[in-house]
DNA sequence: GGGATTTGACCATA
DNA sequence: TATGGTCAAATCCC
């Protein structure tokens, strides 16, 4: 998460704004690249495809920068919340826990991202499936993954995982809410949490047949694996379901420092490197803990 | 034995 | 009321 201090003392409202307007200007600097490599031809649009290169770095930076103080203001105001590990922790009352059972809120107006991908793809944190549902008119059903550090670290993050696509495989990754969790495993310099994205967006075919080179150059230094992440999806040749064995070519794709990345980056990086599309979402950006934490936002 | 997954049941929402 | 989202006991796996 941000190394960078928050812009703590610019209101909610303006500093809304702001990442509005970087946004605009990243998707507007998203263009040009796309022109420049499109018209010109390698060695008159370097220096200009080194200036873009530059000014996208400038409003990913500021993107995090903005953003980085999130966290920090969801833990604040998660204070006091009831523990999430306590609940059902006294199994002496079987029929009182079962009471309570399926009584929540259910949440809405969060963040969302959507990844639709070739191949599954680890995102650098520790999920923990929780359910599994089959949704009306889906060849597939839809799996329910939230974080690991949810009990410990009452990190409200979760992510849907479907097959929405057979042949080619197309999964469709939704990302619902902010990692608050502080066990990042990935380089700090590089990595910022989806809690840094203040625009949801959809990528869209993901290509995860980059080269080599280009996903050294892409993760090297941001991927350490995750271990519960590594683990799963090495042993799984249906990524949606762990538990089965492995030997799918796609999974092969999912070597961790290849693949392992975060939202927020995965939009900078593909940006700048032209590699996928990202589309401006259009979802609401509103939050609504059932614990009553919410985004200055 | 502890943590992760499965799965049926319950709840919220449209 | 139908459907999707979540819970939690049971089960699995390392």
């Amino acid at each position: 998460m941000g190394c960078s201090k928050p812009a703590e003392s610019l209101p909610a409202s303006k500093r809304k704004r702001a990442i509005e307007e970087i946004t605009k200007g990243l998707q507007l600097a998203n263009q040009l690249r796309s022109l420049l490599n499109d018209s010109l031809e390698d060695d008159v649009s370097a220096p200009a495809k080194d200036l873009i290169f530059k000014v996208l770095s400038s409003f990913t930076n500021s993107l995090t920068i903005l953003s980085s103080d999130d966290v920090s203001q969801l833990q604040a105001n998660a204070h006091g919340h009831k523990s999430e590990s306590s609940r059902g922790s006294c199994r002496n009352d079987i029929s009182t826990i079962k009471d309570r059972r399926g009584r929540y809120k259910r949440r809405k107006n969060l963040q969302v991202w959507i990844r639709d991908t070739p191949c599954l793809i680890d995102d650098g944190h520790a999920w923990r499936k929780y359910g599994q549902k089959v949704i009306l008119n889906a060849e597939h059903p839809r799996h329910y993954y939230k974080c690991t550090h949810k009990s410990d670290q009452r990190c409200r993050a979760i992510k849907h995982v479907q097959i929405i696509q057979k042949d080619p495989p197309k999964y469709r990754t939704t990302y619902i809410g902010h990692h608050t969790c502080k066990t990042f495993l990935y380089d700090p310099r590089s990595i910022s949490d989806p809690a840094s994205e203040d625009s949801p967006f959809v990528l869209e075919s993901f290509d995860c047949t980059i080269t080599a080179g280009e996903q050294n150059h892409l993760f090297t230094s941001y991927f350490p694996s995750t271990k519960q992440e590594h683990k799963e999806e090495k042993t799984s040749s249906n990524p949606i379901n762990p538990k089965q064995s492995s030997s799918s070519p796609d999974y092969d794709l999912l070597s961790p420092s290849h693949t392992t990345f975060d939202s927020f980056d995965y939009e900078a990086i593909f940006s700048e490197f032209g590699i996928g599309d990202v589309i401006p979402g259009v979802m609401d950006m509103g939050l609504d803990f059932e614990d009553d934490i919410s985004l200055p936002f």
